[in-house]
DNA sequence: GACCGTTGCCAACACATGTTGGCAAACACT
DNA sequence: AGTGTTTGCCAACATGTGTTGGCAACGGTC
């Protein structure tokens, strides 16, 4: 802290901050936890890795701090029910074709546990509260959420990180039509006996 | 070679080549392939470190060995049509749980670019030819296989690598009666427009 | 213009990794 | 018994890793 009382500053280092961050998101998207270096993050951001150190203290407050991700979900109270599962596999198609952030954490969380940790809390915490909207039996909520992550992550898993060639050539709206009926089910259809 | 003229014969040292192989597998599929070293995986196996590099070569050339997997799909024509997506849950699910190469192929795909190649072979190769034994559109046909993997791997992924505590509290048999119906369709289901 | 915090780089440390070569004991075979 | 092969271990190498400390240049403040 130097001289700033609330919040923070706009400091002159914030450019560098920025750039560590960008790379390092790439970095770890790309080659994972481990095979991505702070060495070739620096090389990327143009600095010294010193600097990636000072600004983040280590290799996990880097990541910590790259992969601080928000899925944004839209408020479901105000979708027709009936279309629940087209909105929210859209919804999360273009959230992350743009975002590398979720590929960074998806290739992490299988080999660094604070990455799986973070991963659990996103998607027990943010989609168990947006399926908690409607529907009572948090059980049952927490199932109709877990199954509802189980095929988000394995389209994400299998188009982006494994790279299946019919889930990489199939455009995202004929995605859409084939997955939104699962989501649909897993969220508003009856439990099974 | 020595004077084996045909195959192999049993070596004095294949107790070793397989204490090693059990240890890969466990180490592979707890720790991913990069935080899996080679000194652990002979400490566990009790033995030198150097026999590792003798018998494999290298640490590719160890997963190579330790990732060898099928799916062993049972025959599709012999099940009734409608029970497709139940059968296949119910047989993935009890495929994996009690064999942890899948879980460390899993591991591995997300970091070594090996593994990922592999991981394709297996539900490029063994799942589609499976999906087409009905069917003849080729390209609906790796669709349909491409969706099942996304499903199937996403389960994987949610309940053995991220441990998603509704994922992991689920019984298989509730789990089957959940994501059946999803298989059923992506197997048997008309295409969306 | 002197002072002090900030920004950046360089060099180095301590350590873990995959990998290699050599050597002793155990074994197989004549 | 003698010889060649196999099995195993030890020690070491080369390299890459996260991480640290020191030092020069810059920027604002009185």
């Amino acid at each position: 802290m130097t001289s700033s009382t609330r919040s923070t500053q706009p400091r002159r280092s914030d450019a560098t901050r920025a750039a560590i961050l960008r790379a390092a998101r790439e970095r770890f998207a790309a080659d994972g936890y481990e095979r991505a270096t702070i060495r070739a993050i620096a090389a990327d951001a143009q600095i010294d890795p010193s600097m990636v150190m000072r600004y983040y203290g280590s290799k996990e407050g880097l990541f910590a701090a790259a992969a601080e991700f928000d899925l944004r979900l839209p408020d479901l109270t105000s979708v027709p029910p009936a279309r629940l599962g087209e909105v929210l596999v859209r919804h999360f198609l273009a959230r992350w074709e743009g975002d590398e952030t979720l590929v960074a954490l998806l290739r992490a969380a299988s080999t660094n546990p604070g990455a799986a940790e973070r991963m659990r809390g996103i998607f027990a915490d943010q989609l168990t509260a947006a399926v908690a909207t409607f529907g009572t039996d948090p059980t049952l909520t927490a199932r109709r959420a877990g199954l509802v992550a189980s095929q988000i992550l394995g389209l994400a898993f299998t188009r982006y990180i494994v790279r299946l060639p019919p889930m990489v050539d199939t455009t995202p709206e004929e995605l859409v039509s084939w997955v939104a009926p699962t989501l649909q089910r897993y969220l508003t259809g009856t439990p099974p006996s």
